[in-house]
DNA sequence: AGCCATGCACCG
DNA sequence: CGGTGCATGGCT
């Protein structure tokens, strides 16, 4: 779910760590990668995925989420969620809206494989391995 | 004890 | 003066 400060002009979403690992490439740099998502549009997006150090741990940061979240106009409560498409690996986003009394439930229905998500046989094992 | 949202200091 | 990168505080 989108904070102020992730809807804000600052153009950075912070990411649920857990989230981050389980879904996103693991990156061992600060720098991380550029992600390319597909919406539901199938219009493509550029964000570079990255991280700060925080404490003893990460805290995972999406950036140049600000063309995407004006086009999709969202909100701070607006619900962002990614999916990874096996085995492609490509990465889609779909959206939202936090207006609990209109029900705009967009859901990504790419129906391509039709594989939500998986190839993830090391459930089990703990945090994910760095380096 | 750790995470995450945000404040904020430093650097351009 | 604005942004990046980080630290801190509130909260779970």
């Amino acid at each position: 779910m989108l904070s102020a400060s992730d809807a804000g002009r600052i153009g950075r979403l912070v990411l649920p760590k857990k989230c981050a690992e389980a879904y996103f490439p693991p990156i061992s740099q600060p720098e991380g990668l550029p992600l390319r998502v597909q919406d539901s549009k199938g219009k493509e997006w550029i964000f570079q995925f990255r991280f700060w150090p925080n404490n003893n741990s990460r805290m995972y940061v999406l950036e140049g989420v600000t063309p995407c979240i004006q086009n999709m106009q969202l909100q701070a409560g607006d619900t962002v969620t990614f999916s990874r498409m096996e085995p492609e690996g490509k990465l889609v986003m779909g959206f939202r809206k936090a207006s609990s009394t209109s029900q705009s439930d967009q859901d990504n229905e790419t129906s391509q494989t039709g594989d939500g998500v998986s190839a993830n046989g090391d459930a089990d094992l703990g945090p994910s391995p760095l380096v």
